[in-house]
DNA sequence: CGTCAGCCTCCACATGAATG
DNA sequence: CATTCATGTGGAGGCTGACG
């Protein structure tokens, strides 16, 4: 492709399709590569992701492989998918105004560059589906106006020279295509729209199937499998809080093993006699015993996510789950509704100390925008929730203390509350009410319910909109750090990037979009130099990469010394040390005292208090990016730590004051996210448990009337197979269950099912053309 | 009986004197 | 002059008693 005078305009739509196209496959693409080279140099990213609990857990095999491959390669054939999944979870960029994956557009004010990238995620999302391959001038205009606009501004935060993107995409859209490239392109396109078309068939008539069997079903239990190398025939013990029953084994499981090849994540309905013999065996059974109460098990659907549990049809008393679930059987999984991620606006019951269980919503915090919490374990320790009744109030609850709402919960922990009162006099102090609850908080307890029996059948959405305390992103406490198009610059490599994306050679024009030099060509002191360089041009990037820093690795920061009253940035510090040569050199040449007296411009005596601030909030991180021992150095900190609560990290502003800084990215949207991949998991279940269940004994789809599913996708929810219990077959099944979502790409959960259609499409299309 | 303010203790950190 | 040690300061959290 090269440049010439003629004008787009005057040539075919389909051309001005292919150059969109190759905007969405390529240039987009090769500037997010560029952008991540920056913000998250490849070498640490297996790092970060290893400490980002969504991450570590999520990520797809061919995922894995491109991280496992990062420090070779680079960036290359990250796509923008993925980029935007680790931009998001690692928290690379500030967060789009309204936050990410929202259900609007971006409008034209909004332009962090969290807004860009969601403006880039949804054009791509935009041009990849689109099933009519003629893009009209106007439309074409449209479409480079958006291009060169986000181009612009991202050069301006990337810190690259004026037009360094948006020339680029000048080039393309007055250049001549050559007229090999332009039948590639149609080509490719024309593929997409057939099986845009095909998967829409295929889905209406799927579509039509579910209806058609919706009706044969009735009320579903909840039944998921875990994979032990043996199954026993016994149902097990619950969930105190769910009503779950939970079963090791199915009793034709091990029969069908081999069967259900593709078990992912959907729901399989089994048949009556199962039903029965289930229900048998719970009258006969140990359990039976504990659970003094007949459970009819109404229906099951298994979830082959390889943990088994049931939702009995009757309330059953409350007793200790785990202890039972261990006597019962080894085999039993262990895990509360709670160890699951409640996602915003969930209706819950909250156990704060001093009362019963209270109906709440699960909220932000409308300070941090955090919704929940991880231990240093990465294990869900608390939730945000607000507290319903004629005064809201919110507060951070356990998450063990934390379960969905419904009135037989509420019931039976007010039953209960009473007996504990009873038993646990002594051990009052702990959990349960100090004493009976008073008449006034019983009044506001029954108007709490009253309004949670209110929320039930609203959506999740329209309970938030109920709530007092709501999080606004302008509230947020990154926006300190937050790139607006003045000022801030952050990880200004100087031509810096992984252009290999550029896979392959039929694509036109790949020369131009080529880099003079890449990150990951450059020794580590090379690299260390690039970071230095680019500090000294911005303070706020190196504050906001050490803050990052220290808040993934669960330590409080303190950007500002104050020695002899004299305040000294953590930035200045680290220049100057590093301009000695780091913190082994000026140990070891004795040069803290130099360093306290240039900072302070004194000549008063050091004492230790520059080296232990940089020991405290700089070292690691200086190790961190020279690729030192920093872990140990964590550990250190860490120890010395441990006391403080982990999580709270404070960051001292300008003013002096210190501030919690949510820039988490595990957390932020983590919940939608999950929601997302359940949306996807059930989407995906449908259309291939039915083409295998087709194959079988007769389809019988089975919709799961309470299930949270029905409110993202009404329609189609738990698919069940007819009538077995199948062994979720193998651990690959365990991992496509973890998928990130790629439904997060598309517009809306409204259009998750098409977007489906459409990643499907894109693979094929990806496919052909390796 | 529940709430809240005041007091106490503990801990982390800064500062400055003492020491090598 | 750098390092070590003792002391002072401030914040957080727990306990207790007064009050409504």
């Amino acid at each position: 492709m090269t440049s010439s005078s003629s004008s787009a305009a005057s040539e075919p739509l389909s051309t001005n399709f292919a150059r969109i196209g190759h905007v969405a496959q390529q240039m987009f693409p090769d500037i997010l590569q560029e952008l991540m080279t920056m913000k998250e140099p490849p070498h640490r990213l297996s790092h970060d992701i290893n400490n980002n609990w969504y991450l570590s857990n999520k990520l797809r095999p061919d995922e894995l492989i491109l991280i496992n491959n990062v420090a070779t390669n680079g960036y290359k054939n990250f796509d923008i998918p993925f980029i935007y999944k680790l931009v998001r979870n690692l928290n690379l960029l500030p967060p789009p105004t309204n936050g990410w994956n929202h259900s609007s557009v971006p409008c034209p004010t909004e332009i962090t560059a969290g807004d860009d990238l969601e403006r880039i995620r949804r054009l791509r999302n935009e041009i990849l589906h689109r099933g009519n391959a003629q893009v009209n001038d106007s439309e074409f205009s449209q479409f480079f106006t958006q291009f060169k606009d986000i181009a612009g501004r991202l050069e301006t935060y990337l810190g690259k020279q004026t037009g360094y993107f948006v020339d680029k995409f000048v080039d393309l859209e007055t250049c001549c295509i050559d007229e090999e490239t332009s039948k590639m392109y149609i080509k490719r396109f024309d593929g997409l729209k057939k099986s845009d078309e095909d998967c829409k068939k295929r889905l209406n008539a799927l579509e039509e199937d579910a209806d058609a069997l919706k009706e044969k079903r009735g009320p579903i239990v909840e039944v998921k499998i875990e994979p032990p190398d043996e199954f026993e025939q016994i149902p097990s013990l619950l969930d105190e809080n769910k009503n779950l029953l939970y079963v090791t084994k199915t009793p034709e499981a091990d029969k069908k093993k081999s069967s259900r090849k593709k078990d992912k994540d959907g729901l399989y309905q089994i048949k009556k006699s199962t039903k029965t013999q289930l229900q048998k065996e719970l009258k006969t059974s140990k359990v039976k015993q504990r659970v003094q109460k007949s459970v009819s098990v109404q229906d099951v659907i298994v979830r082959p996510n390889f943990q088994v549990s049931c939702i009995a049809s009757t309330d059953l008393p409350q007793t200790k789950g785990t202890n039972c679930r261990k006597k019962c059987s080894q085999k039993v999984v262990v895990k509360k509704e709670t160890d699951d991620l409640l996602s915003e606006g969930t209706l819950v019951l909250a156990k704060l100390d001093g009362y019963d269980k209270w109906p709440a919503v699960m909220t932000r915090d409308p300070h941090t925008g955090l919704q929940f919490e991880m231990d240093s374990n990465r294990q869900l320790s608390m939730y945000h929730v607000e507290f319903l009744g004629p005064s809201h109030t919110h507060a951070w609850i356990k998450a063990d203390r934390v379960c969905l709402y419904s009135k037989d919960n509420m019931n039976d922990s007010q039953s209960q509350s009473s007996e504990k009162h009873q038993k646990n006099k002594v051990k009052k102090k702990l959990t349960s009410p100090k004493n009976k609850p008073s008449k006034v908080v019983l009044q506001k307890l029954e108007k709490s319910k009253k309004e949670a029996d209110c929320m039930v059948n609203l959506s999740r959405e329209q309970r938030l909109k109920l709530c007092t305390f709501r999080f606004f992103q302008d509230n947020h406490e990154a926006e300190d750090f937050q790139c607006k198009d003045s000022g801030f610059e952050s990880w200004n490599y100087p031509a810096s990037s992984g252009s290999s994306a550029i896979s392959s050679a039929e694509n036109f024009a790949c020369s131009r979009l080529q880099y003079n030099t890449s990150l990951v060509d450059k020794s580590k002191e090379e690299r260390f130099k690039l970071d230095v360089e680019m500090y000294k041009k911005n303070e706020k990037a190196f504050l906001h990469d050490l803050s990052r820093f220290m808040k993934r690795n669960n330590l409080s920061v303190n950007l500002t010394a104050h020695w002899h009253h004299i305040p000294v940035g953590a930035f200045q510090l680290f220049l100057a040390v590093h301009e000695r040569g780091g913190y082994q050199e000026i140990c070891k040449k004795k040069q803290w005292t130099a360093v306290f007296r240039e900072l302070t411009e004194t000549q008063l005596s050091a004492g230790p208090a520059p080296k232990n601030f940089y020991l405290r909030n700089i070292y690691a991180y200086e190790l961190y990016v020279t690729n030192g021992d920093f872990e140990a150095e964590l550990k250190r900190l860490l120890g010395k730590r441990k006391k403080k609560s982990i999580g709270d990290v404070m960051i001292e502003d300008d003013t002096g004051s210190y501030t919690n800084v949510d820039d988490d990215a595990d957390s932020d949207g983590l919940a939608a996210m999950l929601a997302d991949l359940e949306e996807y998991s059930s989407l995906c279940q449908l259309e291939e448990d039915i083409e295998a269940e087709k194959k079988r004994m007769g389809i019988n789809i089975a919709y799961h009337e309470d299930s949270p599913y029905s409110k993202v996708s009404p329609g189609v929810k738990y698919v069940s197979t007819p009538s077995e219990f199948d062994c979720p077959a193998s651990h690959g099944n365990h991992k496509k269950h973890q998928e990130v979502p790629e439904t997060m790409f598309s517009d809306s959960s409204v259009d998750s099912q098409n977007d489906l259609v459409f990643h499907q499409m894109e693979r094929i299309v990806d496919e052909d053309l390796l």
